[in-house]
RNA sequence: GGCGACGUGGCCGAGUGGUUAGGCACAGCUCUGCAAAAGCUGCUACACCGGUUCGAUUCCGGUCGUCGCCUCCA
């Protein structure tokens, strides 16, 4: 039994699925104005693994994450570089999902771009108008916040208190300052299409609204995002959907935690980033992704180097492991039903880490005893595989120069980085047989000046990248 | 000001009304040509003040502090 917490009613619930094995996931995705950060990163690992689990739980999940790529500060960037929102949008696509590629974060199986669907939405604020709930004004369209009950509901506002605050933009003609755009006049200039309401754009919100519907259908199972989309993004999805329909929209609301760098949060509109590829570059994916699951992924978190160099020490402890022997039999079933029992209690992936441990400690004390480890090396690859990180592959890209630099040094043949790592090792251990430890120990330590360990073993030198 | 979250040992970070989270770092020992890895041992906590309770870090109230949202933001 799932459970979670669900930020529509602040409570933590047994989550059932609308269809019995089966699952509608929509996660909100990224505007495309420029290259991602940090937290862009946790909240798309955040919700691959709950999409990872779930499936390995047996489920059927339809996983949904959307590419904003047409809204304001796209055009603003776009007209600054001068290059076309088109393509801006597109190259930060591209640079999206690479970078979340490199987190191993499994593609989504839609990914729907705003602009894609400017019809469904069209449709949609069509009816919010025909139903009393949206009014034309000028070119733009706008959502009567008081006429549909309940607006607040998620975010824990209510309309009296937001009036205060709420932004009107000089010259816009809103009935209630707390209004908020459908669709949006063009100015001249501005990527627009056509709707019967003049040439135009849409607004933000709507986008979620008529892909996810479209998508998975309404009501749906999971709505996901980052906790800063709570007010008003999320607010405002549910306004247009429930307006719309008269029923429920999504069942189940989860939101990610910040992520903060000397203590505040990160923002592109500020510029108080970490950026995700060079992030990525430095530390490699597997080492960001369990920097990101060892905390719950509903906690803030706080970026920082120190962070990274601890969770760089944990990933070499779990691939070390799972190095010394290999699985055998099924996987230990105390240490499964431990992760699940974790997983289980909203996605605690900080706890089942702590489990993994736990076990990695029983696997070693039992190979150092000259014991059998099969088991727990099986059950440790299964829970890493699940929550998606990388324990097997060698990762030697961008090393060819410095391996081949050291295959001349040592005078052994060039070839592939993996070749050439494995003859290094081979002469170290030559020259560790005929007692040249000075040879041996310059191996070892120009090997790990390229980022390559290597351990001596009873059964011979393991090596890996750090 | 309104709404919400949170304050755990050197650092990161789970969790619980009475029993070891875990990781990283540090010290000692074992092992090792050296090292690393690994094991064992050690270090050690629940912001503050009240209350409830046989007993609270864990529930309730207050204080202080931090963070998020209230405007675009994962």
């Amino acid at each position: 039994m799932i459970t979670v917490y669900n930020t529509l009613g602040r409570v933590r619930q047994t989550f059932e699925p609308l269809e019995e094995g089966r699952v509608g996931m929509y996660v909100c995705g990224p505007t495309v104005q420029s290259a991602p950060h940090i937290g862009h990163g946790r909240c798309a690992v955040a919700f691959d693994v709950i999409r990872r689990y779930l499936t390995w739980r047996g489920w059927d999940v339809l996983y949904v994450q959307n590419i904003t790529d047409v809204d304001d500060k796209i055009i603003n960037r776009a007209a600054e570089l001068g290059v076309t929102t088109e393509d801006l949008a597109a190259e930060m696509t591209e640079r999206f999902l690479t970078s979340y590629r490199r987190l191993g974060v499994l593609d989504p199986d839609v990914t729907p771009a705003a602009t894609h669907h400017i019809p469904e939405m069209i449709e949609l604020i069509a009816g919010l108008v025909r139903q009393g709930l949206a009014y034309a004004s000028g070119g733009d369209v706008y959502f009567r916040v008081r006429a549909l009950e309940g607006y607040g509901k998620l975010s824990g506002r209510n309309v009296d208190e937001l009036r205060i605050g709420a932004r009107v933009e000089p010259g816009i003609d809103k009935e209630d300052p707390l209004d908020f755009a459908l669709w949006k006049g063009a100015k001249p200039g501005e990527p627009s299409w056509p709707s019967p309401w003049g040439e135009g754009r849409p607004g933000w919100h709507i986008e979620c609204s008529a892909m996810s519907a479209k998508y998975l259908g309404v009501p749906f199972d999971i709505h996901a995002g980052g906790a800063d989309l709570i007010f008003p993004h999320h607010e405002n999805e549910i306004a247009q959907s429930e307006g719309a329909t008269g029923g429920p929209f999504a069942r189940y609301w989860l939101h990610n935690g910040m992520v903060n760098l000397g203590g505040e949060k990160l923002s592109k509109s500020t510029g108080h980033i970490v950026d995700l590829a060079e992030a990525i570059e430095t530390y490699g994916g597997p080492v960001i992704r369990l920097f990101l699951l060892r905390a719950a992924y509903r906690s803030p978190i706080e970026y920082s180097e120190a962070s990274m160099r601890d969770a760089r020490g944990s990933l070499d402890r779990l691939r070390s492991f799972v190095r010394r022997a290999p699985s055998a039999g099924p996987p230990d079933a105390a240490a499964l039903d431990r992760f699940v029992a974790s997983m289980e209690d909203d996605f605690n992936t900080a706890e089942a880490l702590g489990a993994v441990f736990e076990t990695v400690r029983q696997g070693n004390a039992r190979l150092d005893r000259g014991g059998e480890a099969g088991p727990l090396i099986a059950a440790v690859r299964e829970i890493t595989g699940v929550l998606g990180i990388d324990l097997e592959s060698a990762g030697l890209e961008g090393l060819a120069e410095p391996l081949a630099e050291l295959a001349a040094r040592y005078e052994v043949a060039a070839g592939s980085a993996e070749g050439m790592v494995r003859r290094l090792v081979a002469a170290r251990t030559a020259a560790r047989r005929s007692r040249d430890w000075s040879r041996a120990d310059a191996i070892r330590d120009d090997m790990a000046g390229a980022g390559i360990v290597i351990e001596d073993s009873a059964d011979g030198a393991r090596w890996y990248r750090r």
